[in-house]
DNA sequence: CTATGAACCTGACAGC
DNA sequence: TGCTGTCAGGTTCATA
């Protein structure tokens, strides 16, 4: 579950979920997801159990859930990680993970991850309550936090391209592949962009459609091609349905009709309309 | 500093 | 039925 409306879906129903419940049990399945755990899988379970959850927070794809003052469950989901409410009795999802159980008998909570790209362990939480091992993540768009200044000065100090610039989480966070492309139509940007020669309007404009496209992707819970992306309750959202540009190769632009192009690029695929998102003179990537 | 490619994994799908 | 190659919402590390 990626991006950050995905994420958000899952704190939000993570809040409701697990919040103010104790963990019993702490069942490690696969030791690599707790790899990023420094005192591997019997510690991970170690530390947690007894623990009573508190809150439960995010910012860019990252997760955690504070179990004490200074310490909290840190989760990021990867590539297909998941975290489930699972009834008990219920027969374990094939790619489970990692297992916890409360002190109240109710539903247990499952990290299940097909790539096991995704990862749990136990952190220290240090200035502003954020845990230690993502102090260098930036402010999301959607934390109110959030500063267009800083964010505008960040890039003009970079040299490379805007999409580039997007997905590095030091600079913003939250943005993965599909919200970048959105948020880049949207914003009449080409992905080669150079940074440093985006104007004030330009980095303005950008960061407004970065905000109105996580938003509304969260009120349609996300975007889900296939079951690999679900809420807490296993249910897919619906911003596929949304989708001006990822994904939509061959299909018209939505602002002047031109069928919508596909590059590869840092590995992936770029979706953008050539007409509406010109190649800059000298392009960055 | 910036850019690139590979690595880490599993599974779905297209084409032969 | 297989086999091969491609692709996938991410991050990190080694190498130019």
């Amino acid at each position: 579950m990626p991006e950050l409306p995905e994420v958000e879906v899952v704190r939000g129903d993570l809040q409701r979920f697990v919040v103010g419940r104790t963990i019993r049990d702490v069942h490690v399945l696969h030791p690599r997801a707790v790899r990023r755990h420094a005192g591997g899988p019997a510690d991970f379970a170690a530390a947690l159990s007894g623990g009573r959850l508190t809150e439960a927070n995010r910012r860019g794809k990252y997760l955690w859930l504070p179990f004490s003052d200074n310490l909290a469950l840190l989760a990021h989901l990867g590539m297909s990680g998941q975290l489930r409410a699972w009834p008990l009795g219920q027969p374990a999802a094939p790619h489970l993970r990692v297992r916890f159980t409360f002190g109240d008998g109710g539903p247990e909570l499952h990290f299940v991850d097909q790539r096991t790209f995704g990862g749990l362990s136990v952190t220290r939480l240090g200035a502003g309550a954020i845990p230690e091992p993502i102090t260098h993540i930036a402010q999301d768009p959607l934390d109110p936090a959030f500063d267009p200044a800083t964010f505008r000065r960040a890039l003009r100090r970079r040299r490379t391209g805007i999409k580039r610039a997007l997905l590095d989480q030091s600079l913003v966070s939250g943005v993965g592949n599909i919200y970048a492309d959105e948020a880049l139509w949207r914003s009449e940007l080409h992905y080669a962009r150079p940074t440093e020669t985006l104007t004030r309007a330009q980095v303005d404009r950008l960061v407004a459609a970065l905000r109105i496209v996580l938003v509304a992707a969260l009120a349609e819970r996300g975007t889900s091609f296939d079951s690999l992306y679900v809420d807490v309750n296993g249910m897919s959202g619906h911003f596929d349905r949304s989708l001006q540009v990822y994904g939509q190769a061959g299909r018209p632009c939505a602002r002047c009709g031109t069928p919508i192009a596909r590059d590869r690029f840092m590995n992936r695929s770029s979706y953008y309309c050539p007409r509406c998102q010109r190649r800059p003179r000298r392009a960055r990537w």
